[in-house]
DNA sequence: ATTCTCACCTGCGGGC
DNA sequence: TGCCCGCAGGTGAGAA
């Protein structure tokens, strides 16, 4: 489910009411991707210090290591002073005097993990290859088109691997391309400095947007007092093959990539 | 090194 | 109604 935008509609969420509590349980229910990696117990009594973001990982540093949350793709979260029992996909849970964080996550893709910091060998592994912050001022354009120039691979695919840049994911990589008027096939290294400007600043204005849209609720997602979100309304193509496109009318197409569906308009789209 | 495919897991909708 | 198939917002591991 989540991408960038849903991540920090997340993070934003609770990460104020959070800063400061103190953790009185920690439990976890069926497996996720990775084991916790630490006794639940160790960790009664530490500080939650604040909650960053990272790509699409959550950061929740307490005052000794760091809890990563990842949502994986059915993965959200929930923040409130008292919550209902869980259910059956209610995999981990965070009691704090602040509130109690829960994540709910169906197909346990996703993962919440204890390291000592960001050094530590499996954050080095899961964080160490990520790319830059799309909406931070380290993604610029130069270097963003440099990387591209190094991959033979479909644009498509380069956005969703995140080594360039992070938190493009299925949805926003085609409305991304969409806006950029660039097929998702076009080889990455074949793009030239206009398309590349072009979609550096699609990529930035639509994870923008729908973090103020409080990301796309699709099937599930709700942001942690279970609010959905409503970027989904304004997706040009993710979604909509065999509709006409917005802005020329021709016809939505769908194809495969990498086991991934694609949305494009094929006249907007230049190969 | 880069690129591609598979695997992980549950639920849902469509076709028969 | 019930069963089987394909599909779903991610990404590490292993193979080629």
């Amino acid at each position: 489910m989540p991408e960038l935008p849903e991540v920090e509609v997340t993070r934003r969420g609770f990460a104020d009411a959070i800063a400061g509590a103190r953790i009185g349980a920690l439990t976890m229910g069926k497996p996720l991707r990775w084991p916790l990696g630490v006794e639940s117990a160790v960790l009664v009594g530490e500080r939650v210090l604040r909650v960053r973001r990272r790509g699409k990982y959550l950061l929740v540093d307490l005052s000794t290591g760091m809890l990563l949350i990842h949502l994986g793709m059915s993965g959200s979260l929930r923040f409130a002073p008292a919550l209902p029992a869980p259910g059956v996909h209610d995999h981990f849970e965070l009691q704090t005097d602040r509130g109690v964080l829960r994540l709910h996550d169906p197909r346990r893709f996703g993962a919440v993990i204890w390291v000592q910091g960001e050094d530590a060998p499996l954050a080095r592994k899961l964080l160490g290859h990520l790319g830059v912050e799309p909406l931070s001022g380290d993604f610029d354009v130069v270097g963003f088109a440099a990387g591209l120039k190094t991959s033979r691979q479909a644009i498509k695919q380069v956005l969703l691997a995140g080594h360039l840049v992070v938190g493009v994911g299925n949805i926003y990589a085609s409305e991304a391309l969409f806006r950029a008027r660039i097929r998702p096939t076009a080889m990455a290294a074949r793009l030239g400095p206009a398309r590349v400007r072009r979609l550096h600043a699609a990529i930035r204005e639509v994870l923008g947007e729908a973090v103020e849209l409080g990301g796309s609720t699709l099937r599930d997602f709700s942001g942690v007092q279970g609010q959905a979100g409503h970027f989904q309304l304004a997706a040009q193509v993710y979604g909509r093959a065999g509709q006409p496109c917005g802005v020329c009318g021709a016809t939505i197409r769908l194809l495969r990539q990498g086991q991934r569906s694609t949305f494009f308009c094929p006249r907007c789209q230049h190969p």
